[in-house]
DNA sequence: AAGGCGGGGAG
DNA sequence: CTCCCAGCCTT
């Protein structure tokens, strides 16, 4: 529940998923669902699936005893470096090293590292770091006193350095870069693409295509769709034309009413005026990626539009 | 090496 | 709004 989830957010889940499955066993014999229930809320679902996962292994591979080393742990679904390191270190004082969200924070001070110390090499040398200052034994008190240290003194932002026992040591501290230490994350960029649509129907029948390999939504069927530049009549209804006779050969022109409607959609109430269709794809005519079908046998398809009926949309004039 | 996953909380 | 959170996994 830890993983990339504060520790007040997690509390009132621990302690009720623990209420729920008090122990491994339990845990393993429940039903997907309800381990999901209890989890509802804290996102990342993944984690609730591999820890079920993790305790069915357990059973299965141990014998319902949750392994002691490191290996075994390491090798459980949803387990990685740092949670067999925590698990392990934390309850069996074994000499294992950790590096998550805050003592990233605090080693890349500590020792000033300077570039993002998120990547990977940037983890190779906080790992190696975390492992040198274990002591032979204590690694778990240890482990446990960084992490104090980093989410209470050691903050991202404003840490409080007159209280650090090590602000000594720390070399952020000594070089006054603790503002630009850790350096962030490059993000990842996105680009905003407006996608348009165009359901083309004739005869009650209506045009959809199977997107190709390689392409978003391969081997689903979806309605001739293109990104558009324009955003505004008449330019935008020629690059709708145009997309649609070059994705489906199949020509049409749009009518001129538009209707915005929620969640970003815009809706074009179109009109088919004509076709100068190609005799391969023009309606009717159906080949093994290109259908014109019933409105009503759109919903037997595996569409790139889901999450409601698509024929009862389309049931509207 | 880069992205996706998913919420909530703080500033 | 943005940034951040006791990361892991797939591509």
């Amino acid at each position: 529940m830890l993983q990339q989830t504060q520790v007040e957010t997690v509390k009132s889940y621990y302690a009720r998923f623990l209420k729920a499955f008090p122990n491994v066993k339990q845990l393993a014999a429940a039903e997907e669902e309800k381990v999901l229930r209890l989890w509802e809320g804290l996102g990342y679902y993944r984690r609730a699936r591999q820890l079920h996962a993790a305790a069915q292994k357990i059973v299965a591979e141990h014998d319902g005893k949750f392994p002691t080393d490191f290996e075994s742990v390491f090798a459980l679904p949803g387990v990685g470096r740092y949670t067999a390191g925590a698990i392990l270190s934390l309850s069996l004082d074994q000499r294992l090293p950790i590096v998550e969200a805050n003592t990233i924070r605090l080693y890349s001070r500590l020792i000033g590292y300077r570039d993002d110390p998120t990547k990977s090499a940037g983890q190779k040398v906080l790992w190696q770091f975390a492992e040198e200052i274990l002591p032979k034994k204590n690694s778990g008190e240890l482990n446990s006193a960084m992490m104090d240290l980093g989410s209470m003194i050691c903050k991202p932002q404003d840490p409080l350095c007159g209280e650090c026992p090590v602000a000594g040591h720390c070399t952020a501290r000594l070089e006054n870069l603790v503002d630009e230490i850790p350096l962030p994350k490059q993000k990842t960029k996105y680009t905003d693409v407006t996608e348009a649509a165009v359901v083309v129907r004739s005869n009650g029948k209506v045009l959809v295509r199977r997107c190709a390999q390689g392409e978003r939504w391969a081997g689903l069927w979806d309605f001739p769709r293109a990104a558009v530049e324009s955003r505004t009549d008449p330019k935008l209804h020629r690059e709708l034309t145009a997309a649609v006779k070059k994705q489906t050969g199949v020509a049409i022109r749009l009518g001129e009413k538009m209707t915005t409607m929620r969640h970003g959609v815009t809706r074009y109430r179109i009109t088919l005026h004509c076709f100068a269709a190609n005799p391969a794809t023009g309606p009717g005519k159906s080949t093994a990626d290109q259908k014109w079908l019933k409105i009503s046998d759109l919903d037997d398809l595996p569409l790139s539009v889901t999450g409601r009926k698509i024929s009862e949309i389309l049931q509207q004039p």
